[in-house]
DNA sequence: GTCTATACGAAGATAGAC
DNA sequence: GTCTATCTTCGTATAGAC
């Protein structure tokens, strides 16, 4: 409620959303978190008074918001093709930058769900159902049909998601640029005429 | 090379295998293969020199080899459509029956590598790579030009992969359903007239 | 190939002071 | 909010016998 002015909880949450990415859930332990953030031992209980499991969760929830925010701001022009493409080619720069390291918090939380964290999977679920609710809107707004729109958007997170997979375990774009074209055609064949968007040619990342 | 009678060797692999699809690479202990598998302690060492990271590593070979296999199977007929219908037919089942808690053991590989296992990734990446070039060879042999077959096999696994853990998350078939619709018309509408597949009117599963 | 025992380290969590 | 122990559990790995 009330932010510090050195945020050692927010700062550990956004270096746990950022180890669970690039390494799963296993290497996401709180001293390497500490580590990671900097922030100080003695307060990680006070801050997280269900300890390693509600940090997790509370980076899936922060991972969750940042990349519904981007949906966000990349949708604002109205046109659902742009927006996805612009999602695809966000996520292929992130991915080479980091030289193939950086992944999706909420795929590793999912993944990792067992008895030391089952509510993992509640959280993640909780985050894709946003997302999807989010892009429906998108291509609903966009012409679409409610019940395509729906189908749409659940299969451009999940082949999104897949994709990223493939791309850190082979380092390399190739599954993302497969993915962000295929979907691309796919889009513009299902939407109705975009307005001002009649030259198709060369629009994909 | 010479198996034996009550091959515990190949118990651990195959229940390293299941672990690591259902609860991840974090939950894939050593003790928890030996209770799953009924493996004796003693000889763990004997068979894997290299320890748990072996174990896992030969884990997500095998689990590539059982999905080579059955892509091959289901490829017979020659119809790509109909063989990644049954695809997603397949895990479908898969899902549900085991109440969600099934997944793939090499998207888990792939999430958690890290300097604890490095080259999980490398083996997940050989994994997929197969995957690829397998799918690649069905849909260019259904008469799809190279270049394309390519990036829609790659398309495919990737979505494929990531339904799967959308699905685990929600506890619900929705994701895999909507990628198996989308991807059952976009192969209908990309590969050339199919021999005695004229009607196209509800086949996806 | 299999056994028991044990060393060793990593990590989660708690207690009580400041 | 933060600190320093400390307890405890778990898991990897090794040693040496059978």
């Amino acid at each position: 409620m009330s932010p510090r002015r050195s945020d050692s909880r927010g700062r550990m949450i956004s270096s746990a959303a950022v180890l669970l990415g690039e390494q799963g859930a296993g290497a996401t332990s709180i001293d390497r978190v500490l580590a990671h953030s900097g922030a100080p031992r003695g307060s990680v209980y006070h801050h997280f008074p269900e300890g390693r499991t509600q940090l997790i969760d509370e980076a899936v929830a922060f991972a969750g918001d940042v990349m519904a925010d981007r949906i966000a701001a990349v949708s604002r022009t109205g046109d659902p093709v742009a927006a996805i493409d612009a999602l695809f080619a966000l996520w292929r720069s992130r991915l080479i930058d980091s030289g193939f390291r950086a992944g999706c918090p909420v795929v590793a939380a999912a993944v990792a769900a067992d008895e030391e964290g089952p509510q993992w999977a509640d959280s993640a679920a909780e985050v894709f159902t946003r997302w999807q609710t989010t892009l429906t809107d998108v291509l609903v707004a966009g012409g679409l049909p409610e019940t395509r729109g729906r189908r749409l958007a659940a299969f451009v997170i999940g082949a999104f998601e897949g994709a990223v997979v493939l791309c850190r375990a082979e380092r390399s774009p190739a599954p993302l640029d497969a993915a962000a074209a295929e979907i691309h055609d796919l889009l513009v064949h299902a939407l109705p005429d975009r307005p001002g968007a009649a030259a198709d040619a060369g629009e994909a990342p």
